[in-house]
DNA sequence: CAGTTTTTGATTTACGTACATCAAATTTGG
DNA sequence: CCAAATTTGATGTACGTAAATCAAAAACTG
């Protein structure tokens, strides 16, 4: 049988009660007696059961969301796991409440982040769009004693308890190894479609694709980035109108979102020429893509896992707990036609 | 507030008692008062507090894993991620055990099994040995009313009641295109290492792999499989052979492990050759290959995950209770240099 | 050393569920 | 319609922890 706060007491010397003030670090030890118990947990090896603790607290953590609200699928598939982390709430004592905020745009952004300071939420994960002002609101939240954790995009010099998100500049690096391994010897030009440079996870995947096309694949050139704002109509005008202009594009990096109006560019105008096209986000239109062989690899981060770890860090954070990071860690996805789940 | 026992007693009009006789399938309830209460539960949204539930059983799960004695790193991995279990046992209400069977000996798993059999533990791991009698001796256990999951090996044709471990055919299969799409248009042989066809893991992956080369990639031709059967020193010897005889080797696909063998072969015997090879399994030696540039691409089941979802399906089904199935499917892992975690 | 403050002990209640017991009510069979 | 069987209710204890109260003991203060 695990040992219980009973045994701690018993192998101390001192009563429940001291136990209790000692694990829930309330005043009223002295320092030697603290020693005393802390020892005696570490010999009998006494790990709080955790379920029972939860019983007795009855704690819950009201916990809020900040999203873009963006017309796209993998926002709505962002949308949609935070809405089944709600559904599961009362078995994880959270109490979810999501706000939508207007795309890339910093202000709209700043004046929930305010707002909340008031409220005192338990934590807060949001889609940062990467701004000082951004940052500053955020401090001041850390500040003030309130998690907050970065979702799928992080906010620079800010100091977010963490980030939940995959590691953008290894996507960008890794999009680019494997356009220039697909592409081999060929020599051409790489269309590269973003949202927004105002975020930082489009702005570190190009980076990182940038870094490596230039040393390790020179046969390669990057066109001037085309900004579609994660819109899938704005996507495909773009993409279009690069795709008309005589050029030797060859290959295409969708970092992005909006990849509806990518892969509809793509069919009408590159019909014809093979190129190879690497984009992010696995949807049901990206899905369809790679499998009829507009697409040729996915890069993909899971917005359940994100949304899922983003909880898990709020929570211990609220209850200063320390998070595993490795545990943490948002890995990212690649898929091929073969491999898809 | 969630709905607790209490509230299904006052909707439906009954104690407590009664409640509980229909929360816990205990007998005694007339037909229709069982009714009354299954229709209140339904109707308040009423979820069992799990964290309390156990609490109050008290109930521990008494686990076998059964793995191979295989001196590789992914197999020493695995050891290492079941260990890591059982030292979050108290917390899981676990008590899991270890066993060691000789690799690809489907006597000694045989025999192991029926031991288990009599033991009567609430579940069991194992990695399988495809073969009949293995399957049998399964099949007695199921039979028994014993939970049996299959680890990253699955075994055909048996009731075993769940496989973790990843797609195997789809693994061969995003091998093949990954070497395919590497190679562009060369033309030549393809080595494929493997363990032993007598797990059906391998015998998947090279399934997967040849039907893509076959349908996709005509150019290249597959050489006859040589079996290391997952021993570093074995696996060297043999690729150091094929490597020396002329030929037009052009890649490699290692689809077992035992791969510090192939990396020596590899760096003894093709340092003046550009092969393009694909190795299962992201360990130490294999990271450092990738690294260096002697692998190409790894792909990867992280054993971790797998050890954890056996458990969860194990501690489900002795409880009776239904399987997400989404939650525990093993995603393959694919690693370029650039997204090494 | 009296008086004050701090530290410690003893005890109780609560969390939501499981499980057991015994009495009371209801249904069933003859 | 009575006895037997079945169904239901009432109640208590337990799980391991949290949190609170109040009294007792110990440690300081001047």
């Amino acid at each position: 049988m695990r040992p219980t706060v009973h045994d701690i007491a018993a192998a101390a010397g001192v009563s429940l009660a001291t136990v209790d003030r000692v694990l829930n670090q309330r005043p009223g030890v002295r320092h030697v007696t603290r020693e005393k118990v802390e020892n005696a947990i570490r010999e009998i090896g006494y790990v709080r059961d955790v379920a029972a603790a939860n019983l007795a607290k009855g704690r819950t953590y009201p916990l809020v969301f900040i999203l873009p609200a963006s017309d796209n699928s993998f926002m709505h598939g962002l949308n949609d796991e935070v809405r089944a982390a709600v559904a599961r709430s009362p078995a994880e004592r959270t109490d979810i409440r999501t706000i939508e905020v207007p795309a890339f745009d910093p202000t709209a952004l700043v004046t929930v982040l305010d707002e909340l300071c008031e409220e005192r939420p338990a934590g807060i994960a949001l889609v940062a769009t990467d701004a000082p002002d951004v940052r500053d609101a955020v401090d001041r939240l850390v500040k003030d004693g309130i998690p907050v954790v970065t979702l799928v995009s992080d906010l620079t010099g800010s100091q977010r308890h963490h980030y939940a998100g995959v590691d953008n500049i290894a996507a960008g690096r890794t999009a680019a190894r494997l356009l220039g391994r697909f592409l081999g010897s060929a020599k051409g030009e790489i269309a590269v479609l973003a949202g927004s440079m105002l975020v930082r996870d489009h702005r570190e995947r190009l980076e990182g694709f940038a870094a490596v096309i230039a040393a390790e694949f020179p046969s390669l050139s990057i066109l001037p980035v085309i900004e579609g704002r994660d819109d899938p109509e704005m996507a495909y005008m773009l993409v279009a109108d690069a795709l008309s202009k005589k050029g030797d594009i060859i290959g295409v990096y969708s970092l992005g979102a909006g990849n509806r109006g990518l892969i509809r560019a793509l069919k009408e105008k590159a019909v014809d020429r093979s190129l190879t096209v690497i984009a992010h986000e696995l949807t049901a239109h990206t899905r369809a893509a790679l499998l009829d062989g507009t697409i040729d690899a996915i890069l993909n981060q899971n917005a359940g896992h994100e949304v899922r770890s983003a909880i898990r860090v709020l929570k211990a954070k609220a209850d200063g707990l320390a998070v595993i990071e490795a545990q943490e860690r948002i890995r990212l996805d690649i898929f091929l036609k073969d491999n898809l789940p």
